[in-house]
DNA sequence: AATAATATGTCAACCATGTTGACATAAAAA
DNA sequence: TTTTTATGTCAACATGGTTGACATATTATT
């Protein structure tokens, strides 16, 4: 359990998001428009975690920088569904370009098998002890 | 690599600090401080990799809760290290009893393949959705 | 058609927690 | 004796979150 714990402090410290102006919530909220598509505002919200107030004000920025289009559902007009641009898909990719390296190399160093990449990535942090 | 950060989410979803009134740096500090035997408070902070005016004002108050105890190294009397005091044991048990149980539910549903349990945990993460 | 429920947006007040930079002390190293 | 290291603490400030009240548009219910 402590392997789970570890290797994602080294798995979040890859990213560096201060770069890019972004914070942790808007973080998570391009990467989960960007993997599932097609939510709803309120499901995206509920899946968070966080307060309507906190999401909206994140997700206004996020407009702003037209880094993120709300779509009216039709069915359904109270609905929005959100999507990344092209700028954000750019971006959310820029984010997480440096992670998916470090990660893929570990994943080649040890044959794709899961639990040495996690022990692999919890040592990693474990060891910026002797540094 | 979504799967890594879907199944944290879920992961960390399983502990409900605010019940035992430890924020996530407390948290991340008695988790270390447990699972390292013996590191000097300076290599625990850079491990947590916080200011050393939040690492202190969290470990003051861990220390006055006497979860944790500091103590002085003989060899080198500027250096102090961190144990947790019985409470603080007993304590971090029961923070992590919940999490414990569900992964080691997951871990035998799926024959203890990390692979498969990191995506049943990612799986479950995206799914509060249907909720 | 009238009323209730749902999905969303926004504000103000407040709170929790973190950072930075300056300063301080005791012990060890040079 | 001087410098460096490991630690502690303060004040000022920044970031980001929560809560509760209120508002609007749209859909569902009666």
């Amino acid at each position: 359990m402590s392997t789970i714990f570890f290797a994602y402090q080294r798995f979040s410290s890859m990213i560096d998001l201060k770069k890019y102006n972004l914070n942790k919530n808007q973080h998570r909220m391009i990467y989960l428009v960007a993997e599932l598509n097609i939510a709803s505002i309120g499901k995206i919200q509920k899946l968070l975690n966080i307060s309507r107030q906190a999401f909206n004000v994140n997700l206004r920025e996020l407009v702003e920088r037209k880094l993120v289009n709300e779509v009216t559902s039709k069915k359904d007009k109270r609905i929005k569904t959100l999507e990344l641009t092209e700028k954000g898909i750019e971006l959310n990719n820029k984010v997480n370009e440096e992670q998916k390296k470090e990660i893929e190399a570990i994943f080649d160093r040890v044959n794709n098998d899961w639990e040495k990449a996690m022990i692999e990535l919890s040592k990693e942090y474990i060891n910026e002890l002797d540094k």
